[in-house]
DNA sequence: CTTGAACTGTAACATAGCCGACAAATCATT
DNA sequence: AATGATTTGTCGGCTATGTTACAGTTCAAG
């Protein structure tokens, strides 16, 4: 049963669908499965096989750890998203961590290697995940064109805006989103300092372009930012 | 003979060394083949048919222009290169185009969907082009983590030993670089403004620590950068 | 050898946003 | 309710870097 459950969380994933449940399965066998709770630090780089993972619910963050100990977002990962060694190429230099950001989540995990093996059985996988790969590489290279060509300002216009478009509930030209997230991390996305940040999130809170509290944001109207 | 020519062209690279004759010859019949000279500019996105392009010959720089017409050098890319959509995605969006460096270059090219096909009838090799990809996309992120971090000093630094990894001609401790890149080339791929990397290298120059010159770049003391 | 275009050098000035420092507010735990 | 930890708000001063502006150099083409 605990294997079906397994089975199934993978079987949600756009990339899997098209698998039978043989293929699953044996991607399966040495499946982790993993619960965590809010503030739990997940090492998974330099863990001792290299992996990748699937969050399954809830949403974290992935914090990298440069030589002079300062960290930055590298990105948030949401429920149905893969992270880890994406590349397949396990890479000891990088110092990563995941910490989670919502009450719980569930994460399940396969060996790259076993990956590759599916992948080599299976050209038409290889293929998506190919453009999976690439996808994620034009994400990141419009982000990080985004923070180098613009001012925080933009920057932070910019954030919510992808952000509510990823998940904010939309009503009319309103958009709630669940705020997850301190001002802090906010910062540390988009690139800039804490006090930046707060200030730029107060000044949009009395132009009336947003309410901000720890819980939620609202964007009062879309179509403008 | 001048399919025999393409063959080798693409058989030279890494990515293609284990494929059959028969597999390059499939690629091959719609394979393009062209010279520039330098200066030259080269549209490649949003061309008839989207397109993988391989560098035989020289090296180009690819720039991309945004809405304001901001002008931004997203890559260098040198003899045995592949450029293009290498996400297998065709993007109309993005403006790109390439222009010659090198006095001249030889460019060979194939449709992107024969490749796709190639790849759904050799799953190694859709493995080996995902490792790619993932490098290419692991080499973005690194340097686009440089330059949010550090300041233009260090990023110029940074530039100077990757380039001199790449391409410089070491003897000693010294080491060579033929110079095909303009200050301005220099600073947009740095991302700081001309006078700041004009200042930069003349201030390195007084250092001791390189000779500049427009036709070359001798880093005096590579272990010292 | 001349001439115009493309590069390189230099300086003064403006400014976005970082940093340090501290206070106020909010949350979690006993 | 009390206390400590985390998060948010606010304020100047400071520095790196962009901008504007112009002059000097080098290069290629006639």
């Amino acid at each position: 049963m605990y294997e079906d459950l397994k089975y199934w969380y993978l079987r949600d994933h756009k990339l899997f669908r098209t698998l039978s449940f043989g293929q699953i399965r044996q991607l399966c066998i040495i499946t982790g499965f993993k619960k965590a709770q809010k503030g739990e630090i997940i090492y998974f780089s330099s863990s001792d096989l290299p992996r990748i993972f699937l969050l399954k619910k809830g949403n974290i963050k992935i914090v990298a750890v440069d030589e002079d100990g300062n960290e930055t977002i590298k990105d948030i990962i949401q429920k149905g998203d893969l992270f880890g060694e994406l590349t397949l190429e396990a890479d000891s230099q990088v110092n990563e961590y995941a910490k989670v950001l919502s009450d719980d989540v569930a994460i399940c995990s396969f060996l790259m290697s076993d990956f590759e093996d599916l992948l080599l059985r299976n050209p038409s996988l290889a293929l998506s995940y190919t453009k999976f790969v690439g996808l994620k590489m034009k994400r990141i290279k419009n982000s990080y064109a985004n923070l180098i060509s613009k001012d925080a300002k933009t920057r932070l216009f910019q954030f919510l805006k992808d952000w509510a478009e990823k998940e904010g509930e939309r009503v009319g030209n309103k958009v709630v989103i669940e705020n997850y997230l301190t001002q802090n991390d906010i910062a540390q996305i988009i690139c800039t300092s804490r006090q930046t940040a707060t200030h730029l999130l107060n000044e949009m809170e009395t132009n009336g372009t947003i309410i901000y509290s720890r819980k939620e944001i609202i964007i009062t109207d879309i179509s403008k930012l």
